[in-house]
DNA sequence: AACGTCACCAACCGCGTATAG
DNA sequence: TCTATACGCGGTTGGTGACGT
């Protein structure tokens, strides 16, 4: 029995180089196990049908006693990789060398609970050294402030909950923590969470990130502060208000001051800020909410067909009214897509000044961004394709190839508008190009229009209501499997988005995290040459039914590293033991 | 039943700021 | 003024369960 509980402390002390952390890549759902080891993955399976919990504490123990002596030199040795070192710690450990991280504990939340209710909040730090906990301080105050706090509601939002967080994030944009201030009981977490769910949820289904209430709102809010000459008193003030006051405004609506011709004019919010999603992604909440969301193909167009038609409603004097929040999506998409698709080849042809005025963006006159966006994400998101693509169609076809964001601002000023487009404008590329192209032309509209021209310029009161649902039945009686309703820009970043990690970039274990293939031989090396005795001959017996069938599980293990195989084996061999001992 | 996908949530990490020495 | 430390915030990651195929 000595014997195992030393090969388990080798692969303990093992799972502390990076080399071999996917060796225990597994999933724990045996609680005690997570109690006494912390996150530390295993076999469930294996480990449950090894130990029975009465003697599990037993073993814990013993592997603690018996290799403290190697842990600390284990330690040291991992001084130099803290991540490491803090994922590696069981939490067991003493002396406040090592840290426990992962989910927490009922008896730790317990402890923590005890420590706040006697000295209060702060001094987090202190937790850790007075309390016995095995937590940085960081971890027990987000623990405390997300979890433990007595004043925290409990639950999914409340309808009103979720009307405020719109509003507050159309106000504030992701200042979480002022944002939880005006919600009693929410943490800053809860909050992001739920917003970053729905903005996945909301750009899934194509759909504005704000309504359009809100939106006005918070511009009216904006102009009216501009009216009082707040605005007036500078940029700086109001960058300084943002990092202080917690009521910042949005810079898309900050762009809109700037663009105080536009304010005037009221349909001009319909504008499509396509270029804030080239800037920030669009995963960024701080992407602008009037921002029409590309259509997903013909199916989704169908749906639609009715809000079209509440859309091509709108007159320069009014807004088409919803209640935005009548559900969590704006799952009715006919209730809410109140903007058609900027996409619409044939709003450009038969009505290009609709284009003009739709897609015409004050943000893209916004050369700010946030700091918090993802414009280096959105960068790399740019699929290549697109460009490609393009130019096999009649689209207007870029001068270049697709530029990079540094230099956007310069490429969607290149007036593209001046290219002739064709009658059949089915352009050979998916939304992303198409965004490019228009924005370049509403750039251009927007430099060479004041807003009052663009008032009376506009086709938006003089558009048909008929104009756009038969633009769109046009697309879809032509079936252009490539037509901007295909694919559009925003299916084309969110699957790319999502899956470019995987795709768009060679393997390497850098771009892995976690996924450190090259095994470190220093592990083999530094083993007693007993132990490596014992896992040879260990080896000798992997062909007796048990250990072949705990082998199977460290399949992912051999996979990845087959330099470590044996330890896996030799894992697996001695939980094989163990379950015979048990059983 | 197995598998993949997605939403949700908890927690971690890095960075910036405030404060004390 | 500089440095170290504590704290807070926002972005990101990883685990898990639900759901669909």
């Amino acid at each position: 029995m000595k014997r195992k509980w030393r090969l388990l402390l080798n692969f303990r002390n093992w799972r502390f180089h990076d080399s071999t952390w996917l060796i225990l890549s597994f999933t724990v759902q045996t609680k005690k196990f997570v109690d006494c080891f912390g996150p530390l993955n295993f076999i469930t399976g294996l480990w449950k049908a090894s130990l029975a919990d009465h003697n599990f504490r037993q073993l814990t123990k013993m592997i603690d006693t018996a290799t403290e002596a190697e842990n600390t030199k284990t330690f040291r040795c991992r001084k130099n990789s803290p991540s490491v070192e803090e994922a590696g710690s069981g939490g067991n450990s003493s002396g406040g060398s090592a840290l426990k991280k992962g989910p927490w504990t009922s008896a730790e939340d317990a402890i923590l609970v005890d420590y706040v209710s006697k000295h209060g909040e702060g001094n987090w730090n202190a937790v850790q050294k007075h309390s016995g906990l095995s937590r940085c301080g960081k971890s027990c105050r987000l623990r405390w402030a997300n979890h433990l706090r007595p004043d925290l509601k409990k639950g999914a939002f409340t309808p009103e909950e979720e009307s405020c967080i719109i509003q507050l994030h159309a106000k504030m944009g992701n200042k979480w923590a002022c944002m939880a201030a005006e919600l009693p009981g929410r943490t800053d977490n809860e909050i992001k969470n739920y917003w970053n769910t729905r903005i996945k949820r909301l750009q899934r289904a194509g759909l504005p990130i704000y309504p359009p209430e809100t939106s006005v709102q918070a511009m009216k809010e904006c102009q009216k502060s501009q009216d009082m000459g707040s605005c007036r008193e500078g940029e700086k003030n109001r960058h300084d208000a943002s990092q202080k006051n917690c009521f910042d405004i949005p810079h898309e609506f900050k762009t809109l001051e700037l663009n105080q011709g536009l304010l005037s004019c009221p349909h001009a919010l319909l504008d499509l800020p396509a270029s804030s999603i080239l800037q920030k992604g669009v995963n960024s909440s701080h992407s602008f909410g009037f921002m029409f969301q590309a259509m997903h193909p013909q199916k989704r167009l169908r749906d639609l067909e009715t809000p079209f038609c509440n859309c091509v409603g709108i007159t320069t004097d009014s807004f088409p009214s919803f209640d935005p929040y009548e559900d969590d999506t704006y799952g009715k998409l006919g209730r809410t897509f109140w903007l058609s698709s900027p996409y619409d080849a044939d709003l450009n042809v038969n009505n290009p000044s609709i284009v003009d005025v739709l897609l015409g963006s004050h943000a893209l006159i916004n050369g700010n961004s946030s700091s918090s966006e993802p414009i280096v994400a959105m960068k790399s998101e740019l699929p290549s394709l697109q460009y490609s693509a393009s130019h096999g169609g009649s689209w207007p076809i870029p001068p270049s190839p697709l530029p990079s964001l540094e230099s956007f601002d310069t490429s969607i000023q290149t007036p593209l508008r001046d290219q002739k487009q064709s009658d059949c404008p089915s352009p050979r590329s998916s939304g992303l190009l198409e965004a490019i192209v228009y924005e370049s032309q509403s750039l251009k509209i927007l430099k060479n229009k004041s807003c009052p021209q663009i008032s009376e310029t506009s086709p938006m009161a003089g558009y048909t209501v008929e104009s756009l649902p038969q633009s769109i039945a046009k697309w879809e009686a032509c079936g252009d499997p490539i037509s901007p309703f295909s694919q559009s820009a925003a299916s084309v970043f969110g699957e790319t988005l999502i899956s470019r990690s995987s795709s768009d970039e060679p393997l390497s274990a850098e771009a892995m995290p976690g996924y450190k293939i090259k095994p470190e031989a220093v592990d083999w090396i530094s083993l007693e040459s007993d132990e490596k005795k014992d896992i040879s001959s260990l080896q000798l017996e992997c062909m007796r039914p048990d250990v072949l069938l705990d082998s199977f599980w460290f399949g992912q293990c051999i996979w990845h590293n087959k330099d470590q195989f044996i330890t896996a084996m030799d894992m697996g061999q001695l939980l094989g033991d163990d379950t015979n001992r048990c059983n």
